[in-house]
DNA sequence: TCAAAAGTGTTGTAGCTACACCCATGG
DNA sequence: CCATGGGTGTAGCTACAACACTTTTGA
């Protein structure tokens, strides 16, 4: 059975062309049905969704989310989600929080519990997912209207990812295995957009010990060639434990 | 109607001689009938509590809390349920977060959202409140058997209640309107389970600025006579728009 | 006059910010 | 050889931790 009254949505977060983008789609009933299809109430839900006017245009977007099945742990479901749109395993989620206004969704009371995630979009090509004709990645900036009150959703796990950025190295989950320190730089200014100084980041970042120095180095690039770090995940790990330390 | 998956709890932090405590209860289905009586489907609620074995002993007790009605807010839903059980109104009141593991009701499926809030017991006597039989103040250090994953969610919102009260001066909530540095220090202390340094601290905290010198003291103490502030809300407020920058 | 808690300043240190120039590479 | 971004060190300042003694009050 699926819950009528709750809902799980992700907020996807990537880096794309130096921008920080959200990961939304356009939720037609067939898409829906891909999730649903074994439960036993999916007519119920889908009238939800067929039949709510603002679901009916073609300009609004929304987060990707589904009703949550009775059996299934809201965290798993949100990492199954994520999963089946994506294609991406053990990926950062966090939850942010419940949204649970009673008018949120107009002619049904639905509440939703929003995660996060944040996620390397070259790893995983959406053009090969079931998903592909419906899923879009958005800057965060220029944001399609949205349904329901999925803009404040976005809003809030936004502000979640820059206090957490700050505070935890999360942000490596954005960047390909091997990055160089000016993409890293670039993205946590995108995040928390801002700037920062190159001398003063370097050093921080370089002093947290959770850098691995690849040996490698950029090719064919018009300029000096970068050299190539990847992150340390088991020295990350043990500092985690430990009560990490750390400031942007 | 009262919707039969989600529930709300209230983790109520007071301070009561000098230790950090939680308001719990032994929610016995005449208590809860009070919340929902005038709801239609009580009966079906009341089963989920009077049948659930877990419940029926006398050794358990459980976070304040109640399952949601369908025409209720969530976050006006917990100031009722909290303005209900100690008669407190315009208190600091913030979500938790949701928990929704399949088994952590038995017998069915209901998540939970959590909410914290800080109170000063002293300003209500819990005595004239109509739930008074079945309530009590249990230190965060010896709490009793509970009810459900409750253990848990008290832990969590500890967790969060500690890492917000070192950015935000979120402890004058428990204090009285007059109260001493020492008083203010040893709130800290016991919220964060270390010691302070009392000229640091001071320092700090007299610097933050939102500190008002009543021009009172303590009468009636057998030593020297503290000094008795007042917060500022008004500075505070302001500060909290700029951004405070503030660390314990 | 004693016990008990209030109140107060300084010094060393660690970590932060601000800032400008040379280096490597491909075109 | 030039355009482009990569890479590096220092100096001043701020914010923090560590630390011990005097003051006030009631009993």
């Amino acid at each position: 059975m699926i819950l009528r009254h709750l809902s799980i949505d992700c907020v996807i977060f990537g880096f794309k062309d130096n921008k920080l983008c959200v990961l939304l789609w356009q939720s037609e009933s067939d898409v829906a049905k891909r999730f649903f299809s074994e439960k036993d109430n999916y007519e119920e839900v889908e009238d939800l969704f067929t039949k709510n006017p603002i679901h009916s245009g073609q300009d609004y977007w929304a987060l990707i989310g589904s009703h949550l099945p009775e059996d299934e742990d809201i965290d798993g479901y949100a990492k199954f989600i994520l999963s089946k749109t994506t294609g991406l395993e053990d990926v950062y989620l966090n939850q942010v929080k419940t949204f649970g206004k009673v008018n949120r969704v107009p002619f049904s009371r639905v509440l939703t519990t929003a995660y996060y995630a944040i996620i390397n979009p070259e790893y995983h090509d959406l053009r090969q997912s079931e998903m592909a004709k419906v899923l879009n990645w958005f800057r965060i900036d220029k944001l399609p209207k949205l349904v329901f009150d999925h803009k404040v959703i976005i809003e809030e796990a936004l502000k979640k990812l820059r206090s957490e950025v700050k505070y935890h190295p999360v942000g490596f989950q954005m960047l390909p295995d091997k990055f160089t320190l000016t993409e890293l730089q670039t993205l946590y200014e995108v995040i928390l957009d801002t700037t920062l100084d190159t001398r003063n980041f370097r050093k921080k970042i370089q002093n947290m010990g959770l850098l691995i120095d690849t040996g490698e180095k950029q090719t064919n690039v018009a300029h000096r060639a970068a050299k190539l770090y990847s992150f340390d995940l088991d020295v990350y790990n043990k500092l985690k434990e430990e009560g990490l330390n750390f400031r942007i």
